[in-house]
DNA sequence: TGCCTTGCTTGATATGGGTCAAATCCTGGT
DNA sequence: ACCAGGATTTGACCCATATCAAGCAAGGCA
């Protein structure tokens, strides 16, 4: 959709699909630094280029603003700077959660993570609490995947083999996920603090 | 300082010195997010507990305000937010950049890229904009590196003997560098986007 | 002076995850 | 139904980094 560095005149909301951002080194080698879900931000007031990928991974829909007026606006009406702070900080302890797990995490509890993360997500958007036995599909290929956990996507599949062979979830064809036990999973995960934030 | 989880009834602006903030798993791995040095902004408006460990690795001066008065001021002042969305933005960048460090480079482009950093910092604050040769010292111990970083001290130590064995850098004692030829430095850190041109 | 501690280096070995390669599965197009 | 191309799985092997362990240097302190 857009290239780093491309010239980029407006600012955006995500209306609906799922969108990446990621960053690139020349030799090829990428990395994911930020999923796009609906009502999240695209853009920076006061820069007029691109500074990542973004690629949509869904259809999508987004509400644009040409910047110029966005700025504008911001400046007369405080309450939208507060709003995009909160945002900004939210997503800021986001990606600081994300740095924990792609500095310090091994293989599969960065599988299980992931898991546990678009399993809150899609449980609070439907909000089915039932507990236990949750049931959703990733919205990602392996490769995707892959980028966002900073792995290859042989491990990511190799990962995910061995979760389901240990009976952590199961799998009815390869994107549809079943999680039995969502505690099990969480202990997988390492960070059994619950603190998972969702943006 | 301060720990995770602790009640923080203010914010804070670093005035001198250099702070650390790291995330923790239960088992005791841990993991730098964020960096203090002098002017930047600690603690959240809307927050009422630290989410993060706040380590001093030097002395440190600090600037606090009671986190009720500030959120008020904040209120009656909108250029405050502004620039605290401004400053959000750029560390939300460091943030990503930093993602991109630890999901894809390896170990001595690490190296190579935390040394690049400290060296422009350094460089930035004395203006000795003298083109090659620059001269810093290490305002961190082998082990806040490795945490910064995503590896072993271990590793970090033989790394930076690698580099020193190789002519990347010079050191005279533990802590002080000499970079003969700040290009290869950025070379040997992978991301040679000085200025984004491709011949 | 000699002991201790802290920070750092270096070596030997183990292993998690990467790389390369091939087989299988799935989906849409003709 | 058949085929082509992408997505996924699986296997064999290798290497970068972790792990475990020993030793060194410098400073503080009894």
């Amino acid at each position: 959709m857009i290239w780093s560095g491309d010239k980029m005149d407006f600012v955006a909301s995500v209306v609906s699909g799922i969108a990446t951002l990621t960053q690139t080194l020349e030799d090829g080698r990428t990395q994911m630094v930020g999923l796009l879900l609906p009502s999240d931000f695209v853009g920076r007031p006061g820069r007029d280029r691109a500074a990542y990928n973004i690629t949509a991974t869904t259809d999508i829909l987004m509400c644009c603003f040409r910047r110029k007026p966005f700025e504008e606006l911001m400046d007369r009406t405080p309450h939208i700077a507060q709003r995009l702070l909160q945002m900004t900080l939210d997503e800021l302890d986001a990606a600081r959660e994300w740095m924990l797990l792609l500095g310090r995490k091994t293989a599969r509890e960065k599988i299980a993570s992931l898991l546990s993360i678009v399993a809150r997500r899609d449980a609070s958007i439907r909000h089915r609490g039932n507990g236990n036995s949750l049931t959703f599909d990733l919205p990602l290929t392996r490769e995707a995947m892959a980028d966002y956990l900073g792995l290859t996507l042989e491990t990511v599949s190799r990962q995910i083999s061995a979760l389901k062979r240990d009976g952590v979830i199961e799998l009815t064809g390869k994107r549809h996920v079943i999680v039995p036990d969502m505690e099990r999973l969480l202990m997988e995960a390492g960070d059994d603090s619950d603190g998972g934030l969702l943006t």
